[in-house]
Order: C-alpha cells, then sequence, then structure tokens
DNA sequence: TCTGGGGTCCTAGGACCC
DNA sequence: TCTGGGGTCCTAGGACCC
C-alpha cells in the first residue's frame, strides 16, 4: 500500500522561536527574523559558532556552524543572541503536543523536525495537501511560528521536500516528481551526503543528485562501500524505514565540553573530567541503565582529536568507579599536548534490573549505590548544585558540566505560548 | 576556521585463536 | 621463523545527522 508521510521542519528553529518569544514579551519590537540575526554560543567562551540563522543572515552568506567571527565579517551590523534551550523545548514539545492530537505516533526526528505517517488519515481530515496546510496554520496561529511541510510516499522524500523552499512552504516529492525537483540539485544537498562524501563524489565527476542516481552501483560501492548502497537508493529515492516512536533506550550518553583555556595540567583536566562524569551518571541513573563501557575523548588545541575506552569488568552506573575509569583512560592517553575540549561517554548500556554483583565489591557497591542516590534526590529538589564535590570549590569551574536541558522549568503548554 | 555539543553507525587494522 | 589463511573480537577514528 502506498503510505503518506509527512516531514515537518520548523524554520530557522531557534532563532523563529527565540523572535516568537521576543515578540510575545515585547522585549523590543524587532522581529530578529526580519533583520540579519542568528542565535550563537559565547566567543569569549570558545563557543562562538553560529547556531542558526535569520533569511536575511543568510542572504550575507552566513551559514550554520560557522564561526561568529567570520560571520561577523560577512555581515558587521548582525545581531547575536544566546541560545536558550529551555525555550526551544518548551517550543518543540508545544509543536509535538498539537501532532499528537492527530496522531497516534510521533517520530520526533530532532529538536525542530517531526515525521508523521498519514497514511489512513485521509477520510477523516481530507486530502494530505488540506491537512498540511491546516495543521502549518495552526501551528503559526497558537505558537506563533512557521514551518516547511515535505510530503510524499515515503520519508526520505518527504525530508528532501521540506527542505526546498522556505518559509512557511508546503512541497510534494511523489516518485513521478523526482527527476523534475531533485536530480537537478547538488550532491551535496541529498540527505546522507555530508561534506567528505560530496568532495569524493565531485572528484568522481558527480555533481548533482540525479548523476549520483545513474551511476554505477559497483563503482559506488568501490568507494564508499555500504554507504554507497544508501547514497544510491536515496538519490534514486528510495526509502523503506517507517515512522517510528520515539527514543526506545539510548545506545550511549555523553557530554563534552570546550573549555574557555586551555588545560595543561592533568589536575585540571581531572577536575572537567569529574564534572562531565557527574551530570553523564546522573543521567545514566536516570534512565534506570547502567554502563559496560567508558569512553573519553581528548581535543587539543591544535584541533587533533583522540579517543580511548574501556569495557569494564561490571556494569556500573556509579560516578565514583565510572570516573576512576575515566581517569585511567585519560592518564592512558593524554599526550601532554594543550587541551581545547574534553568528552566522556558511556555505552554498551544494560536496564539496571538483575544486575550480577560479584562477591567481592558487594558492600561498596551497596555504599556508593546508596550515596549516589542521595546526591541524585537532593540535586533533583534543591537544583543542580545544591551539593557539589569540595574538589571545585574556588577552581573556577563548574561543578556539574553538559547535560541536557532540562533544569527545573514547568514544561510549557501549547497554551502558554497562545497570543 | 577566531571551528559547539548531542547523538548513531561503519570500517580498517591489530590481536588472538585454530 | 625467510610463517598461510580464515575467523572473531576489539578499538580508534571518521563519516553522517541535528
Amino acid at each position: 500500500m502506498k503510505r503518506t508521510i509527512f516531514h515537518i521542519d520548523v524554520n530557522s528553529a531557534y532563532l523563529s522561536w527565540e523572535a516568537t518569544y521576543r515578540l510575545q514579551q515585547q522585549v523590543d519590537c524587532i522581529d530578529l527574523r526580519k533583520i540579519p540575526s542568528i542565535i550563537g554560543g559565547d566567543q569569549s567562551k570558545r563557543h562562538g559558532i553560529v547556531l542558526a540563522k535569520s533569511i536575511p543572515a543568510k542572504k550575507y552568506g552566513i551559514k550554520t556552524g560557522e564561526s561568529i567571527f567570520s560571520a561577523r565579517q560577512k555581515c558587521p551590523s548582525l545581531v547575536v543572541v544566546p541560545p536558550n534551550y529551555q525555550l526551544f523545548m518548551q517550543c518543540s514539545d508545544a509543536m509535538v503536543n498539537i501532532f499528537r492530537e492527530y496522531f497516534p505516533i510521533v517520530e520526533r526526528y530532532s529538536i525542530d523536525e517531526c515525521f508523521l505517517d498519514y497514511t489512513t488519515m485521509n477520510h477523516h481530515f481530507g486530502s494530505p495537501m488540506q491537512f498540511a496546510h491546516y495543521i502549518k496554520d495552526k501551528i503559526q496561529k497558537e505558537l506563533g511560528f512557521t514551518v516547511n511541510i515535505g510530503i510524499s510516499n515515503n520519508k526520505l522524500l518527504a525530508k528532501m521536500a521540506s527542505d526546498f523552499e522556505k518559509p512557511n512552504k508546503i512541497h510534494t516529492l511523489y516518485p513521478h516528481e523526482i527527476q523534475e525537483k531533485m536530480w537537478h540539485l547538488p550532491v551535496r544537498d541529498l540527505f546522507m551526503v555530508g561534506r567528505a562524501t560530496s568532495s569524493k563524489l565531485n572528484k568522481l565527476g558527480i555533481y548533482t543528485i540525479g548523476e549520483l542516481a545513474n551511476t554505477d552501483i559497483n563503482l559506488l560501492y568501490s568507494h564508499f562501500k555500504s554507504h554507497g548502497y544508501v547514497i544510491h537508493n536515496f538519490a534514486n529515492g528510495l526509502d523503506k524505514s517507517s515512522v517510528k516512536p520515539c527514543s526506545p533506550t539510548p545506545k550511549g550518553i555523553g557530554n563534552s565540553t570546550t573549555i574557555s583555556f586551555d588545560v595543561e595540567t592533568s589536575r585540571t583536566a581531572k577536575l572537567i573530567l569529574l564534572s562531565l562524569t557527574e551530570t553523564v551518571c546522573m543521567r545514566l541513573r536516570d534512565c534506570d541503565m547502567k554502563a559496560n563501557m567508558v569512553s573519553i575523548n581528548i581535543k587539543s588545541s591544535d584541533f587533533s582529536s583522540l579517543s580511548h575506552q574501556m569495557h569494564l569488568s561490571q556494569s556500573t552506573d556509579i560516578t565514583n568507579t565510572i570516573y576512576s575509569t575515566v581517569c585511567t583512560l585519560f592518564d592512558e592517553a593524554w599526550n601532554n599536548k594543550p587541551i581545547r575540549q574534553l568528552g566522556i561517554r558511556v555505552s554498551t548500556l544494560v536496564p539496571n534490573e538483575n544486575i550480577q554483583l560479584s562477591l567481592f565489591d558487594y558492600k561498596n557497591t551497596e555504599k556508593y549505590t546508596a550515596l549516589d542516590k542521595s546526591i541524585d534526590t537532593i540535586r533533583t529538589k534543591y537544583g543542580k548544585n545544591a551539593i557539589i564535590r569540595a574538589s571545585f570549590l574556588h577552581s573556577g569551574l563548574k561543578p556539574l558540566c553538559g547535560g541536557m536541558p532540562e533544569e527545573n522549568y514547568p514544561i510549557m503548554s501549547s497554551t502558554t505560548l497562545r497570543n
């Protein structure tokens, strides 16, 4: 049976959300979407990259991911606004709540993108195009921001379609429209063709999605291995994946941070690793999982990076245990180059039940588990910094670092954002 | 490049075994 | 050791997405 899939994508999400919020709060009367503006990190903390841009900023050639320094060179009058992740989560939730009024399954692909399956809903809500207009306008009216909607028979084509002309537009990309609407685009525009793959394709004389679609699959395999099959299928509009309810169980949990100065001593590095371990382990316990693998990542000031990982003899969620592994990994891996960024990650996760405890450390495990539990309770109740490790006092470093944007903010319901 | 941070998946190459 | 070949497992690094 032919499916009907929608892909909804918020236009310049972070920027639209901030603009909508400012208009509603009447911070000032300027709509950030109508002037050259970006959402960007703090340059003094070396977080200075463009996270989202307005359409006027795009006209100056400003790209997501580039440094704010270079964006300012392209447009000296550029307005730079810091990100407000709590607000972004609330706006995202408000949009998803609207979808849930109509769809039993909402696949939240990212903070600002969803897939919906409209296949069986035609006779309830009209043609796909009619319903797309309805839901797009509803979001704009109730939440104040615009979206693009792509419609097709599979997720890949729906996603490609939503990326066509912006903002506030609906596009179809049905299989019979592929040649006309998609094949003339540069290969870089195809989902799953990134910088590295597109430059390799260009060297092979392949510049458009159409050329890729008509390239011999064996040639692609010889250069790209299994990824060659993926991009060849996508260029031909082939995708069988279905719309799935999101986040089954995470495969791993990690946090990393770029430090505002170059770290030159193991002592400082380990303090930062501790703050990262604290948040990662809290998140791990929060989703009721234990980890079997611990990895670290070190990016030097010259931007070279290295990683190191270790399998644990026993799965754990204990901060102290994971931290001591992190320290061992760091000592084994660090090449003494000044450090720009540190990251840790736990993976090979198992549900926090039926864990075999070795007889020897049974007592310690119990003790540390109780300790972590008390700390988590205090932090949940009184805030993240209600209890911190003494080693951070007077260190000038944050005792907890990274983490998902949660905090103790109430989730804004879709009504809260209404005009 | 004055170049963030959260993820997932794949692969080359080495270790080890028979 | 002037050493074959196949299989499995593991790790580091790199690709991609947002």
